[in-house]
DNA sequence: GTGAAAGCGCTAACAT
DNA sequence: ATGTTAGCGCTTTCAC
């Protein structure tokens, strides 16, 4: 059932019916009432392309991830992430499109979406340090927003981002005010932007406790179980073994602990770790050292507002850039153990 | 750039211009050649919207996810998935849909996608042992194809499935090979189809291997760390505890094992718990009793495999449907610890 | 081999 | 308050 049919239906125009519908303030509340009535008997729906093609909006938000590396979706916050911003979406009539881009496309792949008109804005995931995708947005004139920063970045946009400088040098600097000397870093990759600040936060702390950073406490790689078993069994077999550890995600945590599982090592005693759930409860008895940074709803609540900045950005779309710092939860259990002699 | 300034600026009709750059046999090779330069040139894109308000189709899948219960993206599986999925449709020139479908307002989505025309095909995912979605889609004749299954349904369609059924009977199995009779299972919710059909699994091989099955050393939750720490503890804290332990995800494997830590247990030597990573040789090192699932490149594969389905079902609407299922990879490093004693 | 023209289903400017 | 008409940018008959 089209416009067309519905409307001849009715003995109304098209206008009029499309008028109705669409909640414009000169049709007579009777005709209005009698066209949705009968719209909704027949369960009409306007063309989601004839609607864009005569407005020239596609009614569509594209999120584009970076796919070789698989660090960013693979990152159970994502899921989290991405049914918040589907949320917004759904309440304000929005399509959400996925766009899985492989490295070294990402040109061509941004080109297209803003000439292609699929979508009327864009969130960028995953920004590493040096990010050319942003200078291009601001080149296409798309409206975007950005999930995280890009820290070379010199131009104004708009982002948001969770303070993992704050949250890694809190996280280290409670872990030396434990009396930890030895404090292990099991990073993702350095020149994605949040990894980057997640380990100057570290190296800040470490130097603001007095104690100098070693490399081989310090370990970047791609956010897999295997890389997170690699780096903790490695620090393990070395000469001078890190007491406590501090991982960048959940994933690489499960790796680190199978290696401490491995080598006989509790982590209530001997480490902490960063993890990711909504109810923190069960980290509060007291036996763990635990780190804790994004809650799950806070994540859900970032996607939310990211969602919300985009299609702000489209309504007026040269307001000045806004940014959004979300604060990392950091809720520690002391250790009722015995605290490693560090 | 549009269609009609392109073709001005060459001295040719829209149509010739389209017909040269959609492949159509009869344009001279020398004016292709030349049409394809200059669209290259002038970085030429058609419009989405208006080729699809003309051809009738999106060039778009629908991935429609339940939303409430976060079963289904919160698993770092999903992600694997998609990445699959996204690569088959960047090959195809088709755009990925992502539907985020709050609980309880699935019909009203399906109805809306397949109305609006947004989409051309859908892939169904996270399905229930009851899933009315199954029906509904063929009765609105939109091609789908279900990742997963519904088991009480009748109609045929189209799905690509894990043996679920198959990988904890065998997983259930080994350990009960190993001397093991207390082995208990912590699961995702049942009413999911996987769930359901793991837990069948487990329970056949409990009956193979003459073990009554207890309902004490079964849980059933929604797949989070939290739950997979309750289920555990509470299995620890009980007169008989388990020996063994599957978990559903790698989620509840992680709060189980923070349970387990808690216990003063060890992985290692007293317990099994299902894993997901493409690189194994880190299990093989004879100190884990793992029992291994999905890799990720085999979910990655799922995920492209279901693209091409429904992109099959798009082009012969009424071709019979296909199934394919897919067998868990089942990897097992045998302790070296002594196995507890049953 | 190329072009003119109709039309996909809708919205919006312009009547009335 | 309702209708007429002209597009939106493309594909696709149909004519040449």
């Amino acid at each position: 059932m089209n416009l067309k049919q519905l409307s001849d239906h009715l003995g109304l125009s098209q206008t009029t019916v499309s008028r109705a519908l669409n909640g414009y303030p000169e049709v007579s509340e009777s005709t209005r009432e009698r066209v949705q009535l009968e719209a909704d008997r027949v369960g009409y729906r306007p063309n989601a392309r004839a609607r864009g093609l005569a407005t020239g909006r596609a009614q569509a938000i594209g999120h584009v991830l970076p796919v070789s590396a698989q660090h960013e979706m693979v990152n159970p916050v994502f899921g989290d992430f991405i049914a918040g911003a589907g949320e917004t979406y759904l309440k304000s009539n929005y399509d959400l499109q996925l766009s899985l881009v492989p490295d070294g496309e990402e040109e061509a792949a941004y080109r297209r979406l803003a000439t292609t008109g699929t979508v009327d804005g864009i969130i960028v995931h995953g920004p590493r340090m040096d990010d050319p995708r942003i200078g291009l947005l601001h080149e296409l004139g798309l409206p975007f927003v950005v999930h995280g920063r890009a820290s070379n970045e010199a131009l104004p946009y708009s982002w948001l981002d969770v303070d993992n400088y704050r949250a890694f040098h809190r996280a280290t600097q409670f872990l030396a005010e434990l009396g930890h000397r030895k404090i292990a870093l099991i990073n993702g990759l350095e020149f994605m932007d949040f990894a980057h600040r997640r380990r100057q936060g570290y190296l800040s702390a470490l130097e603001a406790a007095g104690i100098t950073p070693r490399d081989d406490l310090m370990s970047s790689a791609e956010m897999t179980e295997v890389n997170g078993h690699h780096a903790m069994r490695d620090m393990l077999n070395r000469p001078d073994p890190p007491t406590a550890v501090l991982t960048s995600s959940l994933i690489l945590a499960i790796g680190a602990r199978r290696a401490l599982d491995e080598a006989g090592l509790q982590l209530a005693r001997d480490v902490s770790i960063i993890t990711h759930d909504d109810d923190l409860s069960y980290l509060r008895n007291g036996q763990d050292e635990a780190i804790f940074t994004a809650t799950r709803s806070s994540v859900r609540d970032a996607g939310r507002i990211v969602a919300e900045m985009v299609l702000e950005r489209i309504d007026v779309p040269d307001a000045p850039p806004r940014t959004v710092m979300m604060e990392a939860e950091l809720i520690i259990g002391r250790s009722t153990g015995p605290c490693p002699t560090p």
